[in-house]
DNA sequence: TTGTATGCGTTATCAT
DNA sequence: ATGATAACGCATACAA
């Protein structure tokens, strides 16, 4: 019983086998263009081993990867869990691997993992939204990375993107907010810097005031990073002003959960006394009671068609269009019209 | 202006620095070890280049990549999700990055990804609980390959591994709700096969019953995955029963809130006309209304002393105790006691 | 302190 | 169909 076994190499297998190495990488990649008395041989060598090629040589001769490499702002809520889900389960069926980091929306975190995963030999790249320094653009660039951005789409931008509109999504909700005769909107914002779905839902929001031929300027704003214990807080200082909002809309679900629950803890009343608007439609927003009134995302949607349109990109050169996708309103108890 | 812009090597950067590639390596790792006015020109020649390491070359050369590999059930609720980030922000502080993969609670899938988690050079393995085949662990021996599991202890058990009793938790949440009074036990859980977590909390309530003098194979139960629709159906059906239960445990968060869920939809009131319970304490636990009565676990702490610890076991051989953590009952709202 | 040379485990080219 | 062998990009032992 030896205990120095050692990790086993296609040398290793090739010497079982009684075949070349190269034979054996052969069988492993391209086994028709090998004999089947050659493959049976190779594949038992493999199996009585237990070997497993190794990646990073692998990655090294063969300069491909089959790996996808996704950044996305933070993995903490769900915001972008079904989407990723989706990216992936697409991507596995196609023989990619996905790779997935966070930066907890901070764009030297971004850059940083950028590289990581351009030098761990991510063959494409899945990052969120448009607004980064041209710097990285220039970058992926000269590597000639694929990249596809997700989350949000503007006609005008050149980037290769699939998403939605998030202003235009937005302007729709707040305008279903007026026509329901709320004037004293409150808004709980994700922090606008850098982050163009934040500052465009924002936007959305004073479109539909001035729609409406209201002052957008008015609107009292709290900018806050997504998390629950934030739009807590956002909400408890935006009911001290004196006049009180009716209805507080905010730029995600997490900030909207935030709000609701203390509102509860205030002891005011869901949607008697205030309502509360989302965007995303995550699972939270059917959990709580009421359930919240939202924008649709079609995140499994934008996740498969993500992996199918970064793969072409990645096989063939050249390709890349932008998609836009559709949201939709969900209308359910935590809005309601003022009588 | 050519547009035949290569990825910049070792070789381009000292090139561009006036010195060899042994000195522009040693720069990178052990600056130390080079004079100041090397060091200067190196760097220069790095950010003029926009310079970052080939990954899969550094591993093959140096047999280290500094990366953690993890794998988890599942990414899609929120179970490990907070002791995760812990475990990578205290990995990130010590220069390792993570990896980390999901199986879908499925044995097969979790030994691809072991064994892709490895090829990819992974330094050491996070896994969660101890159900695995030998095999498994066999091959890690093997390949020497340090490894630590998570989310359970067993004292008996001669791997490395960093959690809390499972079974003992419940044991203890299911004797308050005896003590409460309630007799009509209703239990869903997770699938027990080849998860000795669900299987732990499951026995953990059986105990409870056995501690009481009552006979613990009468309880109805339903084995179902951890997602919250599935935790709606099982209530459901578990309503139907006859005898109908005064409280229904849950093998974990997730299901309980889906339990709630469809209870509110059934117009049956939590907790008047049914308790309720979880186990975990997810942020989940507490948006819903009423809030969850659960077991504490204390994620971050695992996470974070999971990374202490198998650092440990990467950089000195022959260390890897166990480490056993304590978890504690929260009593809200969805429990009462039976007058 | 620095440079030279070797090896890491694969794939791919070129013979055979 | 198969086998040598030359890359691939880097770290390091050894020499200087």
């Amino acid at each position: 019983m030896s205990s120095d076994q050692q990790i086993p190499t296609l040398d290793d297998v090739a010497k079982v086998a009684g075949v070349s190495t190269a034979t054996v990488s052969r069988c492993l990649n391209t086994s028709e263009m090998v004999s089947e008395k050659s493959r049976v041989k190779v594949m038992q060598a493999v199996e009585l081993l237990g070997y497993t090629p190794n990646f990073g040589a692998r990655a090294m001769a063969a300069k491909r990867t089959f790996t996808i490499g996704a950044i996305i702002p933070t993995m903490e809520n769900a915001i972008f869990a079904r989407g990723l889900q989706a990216f992936q389960e697409a991507l596995h069926e196609k023989g990619y691997t996905l790779l997935v980091s966070s930066t907890a929306y901070r764009p030297d975190v971004e850059a940083e993992q950028i590289k990581s995963l351009i030098a761990r030999g991510a063959d494409g790249l899945l990052l969120i939204g448009y607004a980064r320094d041209q710097a990285i653009y220039d970058y992926l660039d000269r590597r000639r990375i694929p990249t596809l951005l997700a989350w949000s789409f503007h006609a005008e931008n050149a980037q290769p993107a699939i998403g939605f509109d998030n202003r235009a999504s937005m302007h729709a909700l707040a305008t279903t907010v007026l026509d329901m005769g709320h004037r004293d909107v409150a808004v709980i914002s994700g922090i606008v810097a850098g982050n163009d779905r934040a500052e465009g839902r924002l936007q959305g929001i004073k479109d539909g005031f001035v729609t409406h031929g209201l002052d957008p300027e008015q609107i009292p704003v709290i900018e806050t990073p997504y998390e629950i214990e934030n739009g807590a807080n956002a909400f408890e200082q935006l009911m001290q002003n004196p006049k009180r909002p009716t209805v507080v809309m905010c730029g995600n679900d997490v900030l909207a959960v935030g709000a609701m629950q203390r509102a509860h803890e205030m002891g005011l009343r869901v949607p008697e006394d205030v309502s509360v608007t989302g965007f995303d439609d995550i699972e939270l927003a059917r959990i709580v009671t009421p359930q919240l009134t939202t924008v649709h995302v079609p995140h499994r949607e934008m996740g498969r068609r993500a992996a199918d349109a970064l793969i072409k990109m990645v096989e063939k050169e050249g390709t890349g269009a932008s998609i836009q996708l559709q949201s939709s309103l969900r209308l359910r108890g935590s809005l309601r019209a003022l009588t």
